[in-house]
RNA sequence: GGGGACGUAGCUCAAUUGGUUAGAGUCCCGGCCUGUCGAGCCGGUUGUUGCGGGUUCGAGUCCCGUCGUCCUCGCCA
C-alpha cells in the first residue's frame, strides 16, 4: 500500500505515530508560512499542517482543490481551543515532514460544494467529479448495501443466483427492443432483454425452484425521471408456490432490506388492494398510501343534481367522482383554481368544487346542492365546516380518473402529507389480464402474455377477454411501482388459448415461443416470482426524486451518455461487417474515418 | 410525436416598461498574512447573453426557427 492510513481513521490513539496519507485536496487555507489542508478520502477528512519548518524548508508545492496529494508526516494531537468537533479526525492533525503531489488538478469546471445546485448536464459530463462528493458516495454505499442485503436474504432462503443471457430474441409483444446485429449471421439480431423472463420460467422447470438475479434490462422507449432504457432489476421466481408465498417472501426481504439500509422497521403485512380499488380511490395502479385522501363516485347521484357538467359526463358513459380535501374551505378561490391546470393536464374540461362553511355550502358547484341528493352527496363526503370538496366529470371514466389521480398526488404534497423519511408499502393485485389496444380493439397483456389467468375466470378467456383477471401483483412504495410480478402459465394449452386471446398465430407463436411452448410440455411445475425495480428502490430509500441520481453513469432524456458521448456514429467499414447498410440521413458524421486533417 | 420550463462570466445567479459601458457571490490570478477549519485582508482578470434569423433608432429582454437540458402526455408486455 502507499498509504498507511485512510484520511478518516486517525484520532488520538495514533498520536506521535509516523504516518502517509493519500487524499484529494478539499481547503487549503494559506497563512502565508503556515497552511492548512484538509484531505479528503471515501473514509473521511483530517487536516494536515504544513510549514516550512516542519518540511525543513523545502519550497512548498502550489496546492490547489482536488489535486490528489500525498503526506508524509506524524499524528499530534491538536492544542486546546484548536480542535474541530465537526471532524471525526478533529482531535489531530498530521504534521507533514513531506508531501507529494500525486495527481495534478487544473480549476474544476464546477464547484463540488454546489452540490446539486449544479445543472446535472455539467454534473454528469464530470460524473468523475460529481461522484467524489460525500452525499454522492453515500448514495451509492446505500445502493450497494441494499444490493448485498438483497443477495444476503435470499441466498439464506435458498435461493440460486443464476446467469441469463443479454444477447437474446427479440419478442413481439411489449417494448421497444434495443437490436444487436449479428456479425455471424447477417441481416439477423440478437436482443438486448427487457427482462429474463422466460429464462427464469426455464429454471423452475428444470428444477433450480428458487432462482434470483439482479440483472440489467433493456427497453428502447422515452425516458422519464424514474425510467432509464438500460435499469437494474431484483429478479426472482419460485417453483410450487401461489401469490402469497411470493408476497410473504417479498415483505420478510423488505423488511430485511430497510431494516438494514436504513434502520427502520416496516409494518408486515405490506396492505393489499384491487386494482379496481386503487383506481376508484386513488386515481392510480400505483397508489401513494402516505395520504389518506380518498377519491369518491358520484355518478348515481348527478340525477337528482341538475347539473349538466355531471350529468352530461355520466348520460355519455363517463363518471362524476370527487374527493373531500380537510381543511381546503381555507383556501382562496384564487388557490383553489390555480388546481385546475392539474386536471385539464389530464384532459379533464375543468374543476367543479364547494367549500362547507358554517353556514352551509358555498361556491360553484354549491347551488346544485340544494335537493336530496345534494344533502347525501355532502353526508358521503362527511363534509365539516371548513372543508373543500373537489370534482371532475367527463365522458370517459380514464379522464376522470387520472385527473383526480394527479389531482390527489399534488394535493398529498400541498397539504403536507408526505413526510419525508416515511415508507409506505402496498401490494396491489387483480389486474386486468389484458387491456384493449386503442387502435386495434385487440386484447393485448397488462403484464406479459405468460402471466396466469385467474381460475375462476377462465370460461370468459375467448368470449369476455377483457373481464378476466390476472394473478398478477404490483408491490408499490410511496406512490411509485417498485415492482411487478404474477403466477405464470404452466400448461402448454392454456399457454396456447392466451396466445390466441391477443392475437398471437400459431405459427407466430412457434417462432418467437416454440422453445418456452415445448419446455412446458416436458414437466412444468406450477411456478411465478417477481421484479422488483432496484433503481426506484435505491432513489425511494435514498430520499431522491430521480432514479438517475442512484446511476452511476445515466442517460439524458434523449438517451445519450454525457460522459461518453454514445451513442455514436460508427464506420462504413463496422457496419458492412455486421450486414448493415446507413440510411442517408445520418444526424452526425462518423468521427475521423477519412478526414484529411487540416488545421485552421 | 404533443405540451411546458429553462439556457447570461469556469460555476450559482441578477439585470425595472425594450434604453447608456451586462452586475454580484464564488472560482481563478497577484500581493499580505504562522492556528485556520466556509480562514481573513487588499487588488485584478474573466462575457459570441446557446446558435441563426427577424422586429426596432435601440434586443439579454419581443417574435420565428434551431440546438441542448429537465418536467410531462403518448409510449413503457
Amino acid at each position: 500500500m502507499l498509504r498507511t492510513h485512510t484520511c478518516g481513521e486517525l484520532r488520538i490513539d495514533q498520536v506521535d505515530h509516523e504516518v502517509t496519507l493519500i487524499g484529494w485536496i478539499n481547503a487549503v487555507r494559506d497563512h502565508g508560512g503556515l497552511k492548512f489542508v484538509d484531505l479528503r478520502d471515501r473514509y473521511g477528512r483530517i487536516q494536515v499542517q504544513i510549514s516550512p519548518e516542519s518540511i525543513g524548508g523545502d519550497a512548498l508545492e502550489t496546492l490547489r482543490f482536488d489535486q490528489v496529494l500525498k503526506v508524509t508526516g506524524s499524528v499530534m494531537e491538536r492544542p486546546d481551543g484548536m480542535r474541530n468537533p465537526k471532524l471525526e479526525t478533529g482531535d489531530v492533525e498530521v504534521i507533514a515532514t513531506s508531501t507529494e503531489i500525486l495527481g495534478e488538478c487544473p480549476p474544476l469546471p464546477f464547484n463540488p460544494d454546489s452540490g446539486d445546485q449544479v445543472n446535472d448536464e455539467l454534473r454528469f459530463r464530470y460524473r468523475f467529479i460529481d461522484m467524489r462528493r460525500e452525499e454522492i458516495q453515500r448514495r451509492f454505499r446505500l445502493r450497494s448495501d441494499m444490493q448485498f442485503a438483497m443477495r444476503q436474504y435470499l441466498h439464506g432462503h435458498d435461493f440460486l443466483d443464476l446467469e441469463t443471457p443479454m444477447l437474446t430474441k427479440s419478442t413481439p409483444e411489449g417494448a421497444r427492443d434495443f437490436l444487436v446485429p449479428s456479425r455471424q449471421n447477417p441481416g439477423e439480431f440478437y436482443a438486448l432483454p427487457q427482462s429474463p423472463q422466460i429464462f427464469k420460467q426455464i429454471f423452475m422447470i428444470s428444477g433450480f425452484d428458487r432462482y434470483m438475479q439482479v440483472v440489467r434490462c433493456f427497453r428502447d422507449e422515452d425516458l422519464r425521471a424514474d425510467r432509464q432504457p438500460e435499469f437494474t432489476q431484483l429478479d426472482l421466481e419460485m417453483a410450487c408456490i401461489d401469490e402469497s408465498d411470493i408476497m410473504g417472501l417479498v415483505e420478510g426481504l423488505m423488511e430485511h432490506v430497510v431494516k438494514e439500509v436504513t434502520g427502520k422497521e416496516v409494518t408486515l403485512p405490506f396492505p393489499r388492494l384491487s386494482y379496481k380499488e386503487a383506481m376508484l380511490s386513488y386515481g392510480s395502479d400505483s397508489p401513494d398510501m402516505r395520504s389518506d385522501l380518498r377519491i369518491q363516485e358520484f355518478s348515481d347521484l348527478v340525477e337528482g343534481l341538475e347539473f349538466k357538467v355531471f350529468s352530461g359526463a355520466v348520460d355519455s358513459g363517463g363518471a362524476v367522482r370527487g374527493m373531500r380535501i380537510p381543511g381546503g374551505g381555507q383556501w382562496s378561490r384564487k388557490e383553489i383554481e390555480s388546481l385546475e391546470p392539474i386536471v385539464k393536464q389530464q384532459g379533464a374540461g375543468g374543476l367543479a368544487w364547494f367549500k362547507m362553511t358554517d353556514d352551509g355550502p358555498a361556491g360553484p358547484v354549491s347551488r346544485f346542492l340544494a335537493g336530496a341528493a345534494g344533502e347525501e352527496l355532502i353526508q358521503r363526503l362527511g363534509m365539516e365546516p371548513g372543508d373543500l370538496a373537489c370534482f371532475v366529470a367527463d365522458g370517459q371514466t380514464r379522464v376522470v380518473v387520472n385527473s383526480l389521480g394527479q389531482l390527489r398526488k399534488e394535493l398529498a404534497i400541498k397539504l403536507g402529507h408526505i413526510e419525508p423519511g416515511v415508507l409506505n408499502f402496498c401490494w396491489v393485485e387483480e389486474f386486468p389480464l389484458f387491456d384493449e389496444d386503442e387502435e386495434t380493439g385487440q386484447p393485448t397483456p397488462c403484464h406479459h402474455p405468460f402471466t396466469c389467468p385467474h381460475p375462476d375466470d377462465l370460461g370468459n378467456l375467448e368470449s369476455k377477454p377483457l373481464e378476466v383477471r390476472a394473478r398478477a401483483y404490483d408491490l408499490v412504495l410511496n406512490g411509485f411501482e417498485v415492482g411487478g410480478g404474477s403466477i405464470r402459465i404452466h400448461q402448454r394449452e392454456l399457454q396456447e388459448r392466451v396466445f390466441t386471446a391477443i392475437g398471437i398465430t400459431a405459427e407466430e407463436a412457434e417462432s418467437k415461443f416454440g422453445f418456452l411452448l415445448e419446455a412446458l410440455r416436458f414437466g412444468a411445475p406450477p411456478h411465478g416470482g417477481i421484479a422488483l425495480g432496484m433503481d426506484r428502490l435505491a432513489m425511494i430509500l435514498a430520499g431522491l426524486e430521480t432514479i438517475r441520481e442512484v446511476i452511476a453513469f445515466p442517460k439524458t432524456q434523449r438517451g445519450t451518455c454525457q460522459l461518453t458521448n454514445a451513442p455514436d456514429p460508427v464506420t462504413t467499414d463496422q457496419l458492412s461487417e455486421v450486414g448493415l447498410m446507413k440510411e442517408p440521413v445520418a444526424k452526425k458524421e462518423p468521427v475521423a474515418e477519412e478526414e484529411s486533417g487540416e488545421d485552421s
